[in-house]
DNA sequence: TATAATTAGTTACATAAAGTAACCTTTAGA
DNA sequence: TCTAAAGGTTACTTTATGTAACTAATTATA
Protein backbone atom coordinates (compact mmCIF):
# COMPACT_ATOMS: atom_id res chain seq x y z
CA UNK A 1 0.00 0.00 0.00
CA UNK A 2 1.73 3.46 -1.28
CA UNK A 3 0.64 6.32 1.09
CA UNK A 4 2.03 8.73 -1.28
CA UNK A 5 -0.44 11.65 -1.75
CA UNK A 6 -0.36 14.43 -3.99
CA UNK A 7 0.42 18.03 -2.81
CA UNK A 8 -2.93 19.23 -1.53
CA UNK A 9 -1.61 22.83 -2.70
CA UNK A 10 -1.19 21.48 -5.97
CA UNK A 11 -4.52 19.43 -5.91
CA UNK A 12 -6.18 22.78 -5.69
CA UNK A 13 -4.70 24.78 -7.30
CA UNK A 14 -4.97 22.65 -10.88
CA UNK A 15 -8.56 21.92 -9.42
CA UNK A 16 -9.36 25.35 -10.12
CA UNK A 17 -7.94 25.50 -13.34
CA UNK A 18 -9.56 21.91 -14.26
CA UNK A 19 -13.26 24.14 -13.99
CA UNK A 20 -14.05 24.57 -17.43
CA UNK A 21 -13.59 28.13 -18.96
CA UNK A 22 -11.86 29.90 -15.96
CA UNK A 23 -8.32 28.99 -17.50
CA UNK A 24 -9.54 30.62 -20.18
CA UNK A 25 -11.01 33.58 -18.26
CA UNK A 26 -7.76 34.68 -16.42
CA UNK A 27 -5.78 33.98 -19.86
CA UNK A 28 -8.41 36.32 -21.30
CA UNK A 29 -7.82 38.81 -18.83
CA UNK A 30 -4.46 39.06 -18.36
CA UNK A 31 -4.86 41.35 -21.45
CA UNK A 32 -6.43 43.67 -19.16
CA UNK A 33 -9.77 44.88 -17.52
CA UNK A 34 -12.47 43.78 -19.53
CA UNK A 35 -16.14 43.89 -19.57
CA UNK A 36 -18.72 40.76 -19.45
CA UNK A 37 -20.08 41.48 -22.76
CA UNK A 38 -16.52 41.45 -24.22
CA UNK A 39 -15.86 38.22 -22.43
CA UNK A 40 -18.91 36.62 -23.33
CA UNK A 41 -18.29 37.12 -26.55
CA UNK A 42 -13.86 36.55 -26.93
CA UNK A 43 -14.54 33.53 -25.09
CA UNK A 44 -17.81 32.13 -26.17
CA UNK A 45 -19.02 30.97 -22.93
CA UNK A 46 -22.79 32.02 -21.81
CA UNK A 47 -23.66 34.73 -19.49
CA UNK A 48 -24.99 32.00 -17.33
CA UNK A 49 -22.03 30.53 -17.06
CA UNK A 50 -19.77 33.38 -17.05
CA UNK A 51 -21.62 34.83 -14.42
CA UNK A 52 -20.90 31.91 -12.48
CA UNK A 53 -17.32 32.17 -12.69
CA UNK A 54 -16.40 35.15 -12.28
CA UNK A 55 -18.50 35.37 -8.73
CA UNK A 56 -16.02 32.06 -7.86
CA UNK A 57 -12.90 34.16 -9.27
CA UNK A 58 -13.95 37.08 -6.96
CA UNK A 59 -14.22 34.74 -4.12
CA UNK A 60 -11.42 33.02 -4.57
CA UNK A 61 -9.33 36.63 -4.72
CA UNK A 62 -8.18 36.10 -8.11
CA UNK A 63 -10.61 38.55 -9.94
CA UNK A 64 -12.05 41.93 -9.02
CA UNK A 65 -15.38 43.63 -10.04
CA UNK A 66 -15.15 47.07 -10.99
CA UNK A 67 -18.49 49.41 -11.23
CA UNK A 68 -18.07 52.60 -13.34
CA UNK A 69 -21.29 54.56 -12.76
CA UNK A 70 -21.32 56.01 -16.17
CA UNK A 71 -23.63 56.12 -18.64
CA UNK A 72 -24.78 53.42 -18.97
CA UNK A 73 -22.87 51.58 -16.22
CA UNK A 74 -19.67 50.07 -16.90
CA UNK A 75 -18.99 47.21 -14.76
CA UNK A 76 -15.07 45.89 -15.35
CA UNK A 77 -13.49 42.59 -14.35
CA UNK A 78 -9.67 43.05 -13.78
CA UNK A 79 -7.49 40.40 -11.91
CA UNK A 80 -5.53 40.97 -8.70
CA UNK A 81 -1.99 40.00 -7.89
CA UNK A 82 -2.78 36.56 -7.18
CA UNK A 83 -4.91 36.19 -10.54
CA UNK A 84 -1.67 38.23 -12.42
CA UNK A 85 0.47 35.54 -10.93
CA UNK A 86 -1.01 33.10 -12.99
CA UNK A 87 0.70 34.77 -16.34
CA UNK A 88 4.00 32.45 -15.73
CA UNK A 89 1.31 29.28 -15.79
CA UNK A 90 -0.55 30.65 -19.22
CA UNK A 91 2.96 31.01 -20.49
CA UNK A 92 4.22 27.61 -20.21
CA UNK A 93 0.42 26.50 -21.56
CA UNK A 94 0.90 28.55 -24.81
CA UNK A 95 4.58 27.23 -25.05
CA UNK A 96 3.41 23.73 -24.68
CA UNK A 97 0.98 24.48 -27.43
CA UNK A 98 3.04 26.00 -30.00
CA UNK A 99 4.97 23.21 -30.08
CA UNK A 100 2.36 20.18 -29.72
CA UNK A 101 -0.90 20.79 -31.41
CA UNK A 102 -1.82 21.14 -34.36
CA UNK A 103 -2.62 24.40 -35.85
CA UNK A 104 -6.23 24.57 -36.27
CA UNK B 1 -16.91 44.99 -32.67
CA UNK B 2 -13.76 43.35 -31.28
CA UNK B 3 -12.72 40.46 -33.52
CA UNK B 4 -9.73 39.32 -31.33
CA UNK B 5 -10.00 35.68 -30.67
CA UNK B 6 -8.15 33.78 -28.44
CA UNK B 7 -5.08 31.31 -30.01
CA UNK B 8 -6.93 28.15 -31.17
CA UNK B 9 -3.80 26.26 -30.21
CA UNK B 10 -4.01 27.56 -26.62
CA UNK B 11 -7.55 27.04 -26.32
CA UNK B 12 -6.85 23.14 -27.47
CA UNK B 13 -4.53 23.09 -24.29
CA UNK B 14 -6.26 24.29 -22.12
CA UNK B 15 -9.59 22.63 -22.75
CA UNK B 16 -7.19 19.53 -22.56
CA UNK B 17 -5.65 20.55 -18.81
CA UNK B 18 -9.53 21.84 -18.34
CA UNK B 19 -10.79 18.16 -18.46
CA UNK B 20 -11.63 17.19 -14.83
CA UNK B 21 -9.09 14.82 -13.53
CA UNK B 22 -6.39 15.14 -16.64
CA UNK B 23 -3.52 17.46 -15.02
CA UNK B 24 -3.65 15.40 -12.07
CA UNK B 25 -2.96 12.64 -14.19
CA UNK B 26 -0.06 13.64 -15.72
CA UNK B 27 0.75 15.02 -13.05
CA UNK B 28 1.15 11.99 -11.55
CA UNK B 29 2.79 10.06 -14.22
CA UNK B 30 5.45 12.48 -14.26
CA UNK B 31 6.88 10.72 -11.19
CA UNK B 32 7.03 7.94 -13.52
CA UNK B 33 4.92 4.50 -15.15
CA UNK B 34 2.11 3.37 -12.77
CA UNK B 35 -0.73 0.94 -12.90
CA UNK B 36 -4.30 1.25 -12.98
CA UNK B 37 -5.26 0.76 -9.27
CA UNK B 38 -2.55 2.67 -7.98
CA UNK B 39 -3.24 5.88 -10.27
CA UNK B 40 -7.48 5.58 -8.53
CA UNK B 41 -5.95 5.32 -5.01
CA UNK B 42 -2.91 8.23 -5.43
CA UNK B 43 -5.78 10.35 -7.46
CA UNK B 44 -8.87 9.55 -5.58
CA UNK B 45 -10.57 8.91 -9.18
CA UNK B 46 -12.84 6.16 -10.08
CA UNK B 47 -12.14 3.00 -12.29
CA UNK B 48 -14.80 4.37 -14.61
CA UNK B 49 -13.35 7.74 -15.46
CA UNK B 50 -9.59 7.30 -15.17
CA UNK B 51 -10.10 4.20 -17.77
CA UNK B 52 -11.83 6.88 -19.64
CA UNK B 53 -9.41 9.96 -19.36
CA UNK B 54 -6.66 6.76 -20.10
CA UNK B 55 -7.59 6.04 -23.57
CA UNK B 56 -8.44 9.82 -24.39
CA UNK B 57 -4.81 10.58 -23.19
CA UNK B 58 -3.63 7.59 -25.16
CA UNK B 59 -5.50 8.46 -28.57
CA UNK B 60 -4.12 12.59 -28.00
CA UNK B 61 -0.34 10.90 -27.99
CA UNK B 62 0.31 12.05 -24.12
CA UNK B 63 0.12 8.41 -22.52
CA UNK B 64 1.50 4.97 -23.51
CA UNK B 65 -0.30 1.91 -22.18
CA UNK B 66 1.87 -0.90 -22.25
CA UNK B 67 0.79 -4.59 -21.36
CA UNK B 68 3.43 -6.25 -19.16
CA UNK B 69 2.47 -10.59 -20.14
CA UNK B 70 3.15 -11.62 -16.16
CA UNK B 71 1.26 -13.12 -13.49
CA UNK B 72 -0.64 -11.69 -12.81
CA UNK B 73 -1.06 -9.11 -16.03
CA UNK B 74 0.97 -6.08 -15.32
CA UNK B 75 -0.01 -3.23 -17.11
CA UNK B 76 1.78 -0.20 -16.67
CA UNK B 77 0.59 3.34 -18.03
CA UNK B 78 3.26 6.03 -18.94
CA UNK B 79 3.91 9.42 -20.60
CA UNK B 80 4.74 10.19 -24.16
CA UNK B 81 7.68 12.68 -24.76
CA UNK B 82 4.56 14.98 -25.54
CA UNK B 83 2.84 14.13 -22.34
CA UNK B 84 6.52 14.45 -20.51
CA UNK B 85 6.50 18.20 -21.94
CA UNK B 86 3.77 18.97 -19.73
CA UNK B 87 6.66 19.35 -17.04
CA UNK B 88 7.49 23.15 -17.19
CA UNK B 89 3.33 23.61 -16.96
CA UNK B 90 3.00 21.65 -13.82
CA UNK B 91 5.95 23.11 -12.53
CA UNK B 92 4.73 26.86 -12.66
CA UNK B 93 1.01 25.53 -11.07
CA UNK B 94 3.04 24.30 -8.44
CA UNK B 95 5.21 27.13 -7.64
CA UNK B 96 2.13 29.28 -7.88
CA UNK B 97 0.17 26.67 -5.58
CA UNK B 98 3.00 27.32 -2.94
CA UNK B 99 2.77 31.09 -2.83
CA UNK B 100 -0.94 31.68 -3.11
CA UNK B 101 -2.68 28.43 -1.68
CA UNK B 102 -3.34 28.30 2.00
CA UNK B 103 -1.61 24.77 2.76
CA UNK B 104 -5.05 22.67 4.05
C1' DT C 1 -44.80 60.10 -23.49
C1' DA C 2 -44.15 55.68 -25.30
C1' DT C 3 -40.79 52.73 -27.72
C1' DA C 4 -36.57 50.84 -28.46
C1' DA C 5 -31.66 49.87 -27.39
C1' DT C 6 -27.78 48.62 -24.50
C1' DT C 7 -25.44 46.47 -20.59
C1' DA C 8 -25.23 43.13 -17.24
C1' DG C 9 -26.94 39.87 -15.79
C1' DT C 10 -30.90 35.82 -14.12
C1' DT C 11 -34.26 32.02 -14.74
C1' DA C 12 -36.09 27.75 -16.49
C1' DC C 13 -35.41 23.85 -18.85
C1' DA C 14 -32.70 20.12 -21.69
C1' DT C 15 -28.50 17.61 -22.35
C1' DA C 16 -23.95 15.95 -21.16
C1' DA C 17 -20.48 14.75 -17.81
C1' DA C 18 -19.16 12.93 -13.38
C1' DG C 19 -19.98 10.08 -9.12
C1' DT C 20 -21.19 5.51 -7.11
C1' DA C 21 -21.52 0.86 -6.59
C1' DA C 22 -22.11 -3.56 -8.29
C1' DC C 23 -20.50 -6.66 -11.68
C1' DC C 24 -17.30 -9.18 -15.17
C1' DT C 25 -12.98 -11.54 -16.83
C1' DT C 26 -8.57 -13.59 -16.50
C1' DT C 27 -5.04 -15.91 -13.98
C1' DA C 28 -3.31 -18.20 -9.86
C1' DG C 29 -3.19 -20.28 -5.53
C1' DA C 30 -5.33 -22.89 -1.42
C1' DT D 1 -13.76 -25.94 -6.53
C1' DC D 2 -13.54 -21.65 -4.07
C1' DT D 3 -11.31 -17.40 -3.29
C1' DA D 4 -8.37 -13.43 -4.42
C1' DA D 5 -6.31 -9.69 -7.18
C1' DA D 6 -5.87 -6.64 -11.26
C1' DG D 7 -8.02 -4.17 -14.63
C1' DG D 8 -11.57 -2.79 -16.06
C1' DT D 9 -17.16 -2.22 -17.62
C1' DT D 10 -22.19 -1.49 -16.80
C1' DA D 11 -26.24 0.61 -14.92
C1' DC D 12 -27.98 4.16 -12.45
C1' DT D 13 -28.00 8.79 -9.83
C1' DT D 14 -26.41 13.38 -9.23
C1' DT D 15 -24.15 17.46 -10.81
C1' DA D 16 -22.48 20.56 -14.36
C1' DT D 17 -23.06 22.68 -18.66
C1' DG D 18 -25.62 24.50 -22.81
C1' DT D 19 -29.46 27.19 -24.65
C1' DA D 20 -32.69 30.53 -25.02
C1' DA D 21 -35.85 33.58 -23.19
C1' DC D 22 -36.45 37.07 -19.79
C1' DT D 23 -35.42 41.14 -16.41
C1' DA D 24 -33.82 45.77 -14.58
C1' DA D 25 -31.72 50.07 -15.08
C1' DT D 26 -30.55 53.78 -17.96
C1' DT D 27 -30.60 56.56 -22.06
C1' DA D 28 -31.72 57.67 -26.82
C1' DT D 29 -35.32 58.16 -30.25
C1' DA D 30 -39.93 58.75 -32.58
Amino acid sequence: MDTSIICPRFETAISLLSQRWTGLIIYQLLSGPQRFSHLTEVIGISGRLLSERLKNLEVQGLVTRTVYPETPVRIEYALTEKGHSLKPVMDEIQNWSQTWIDPA
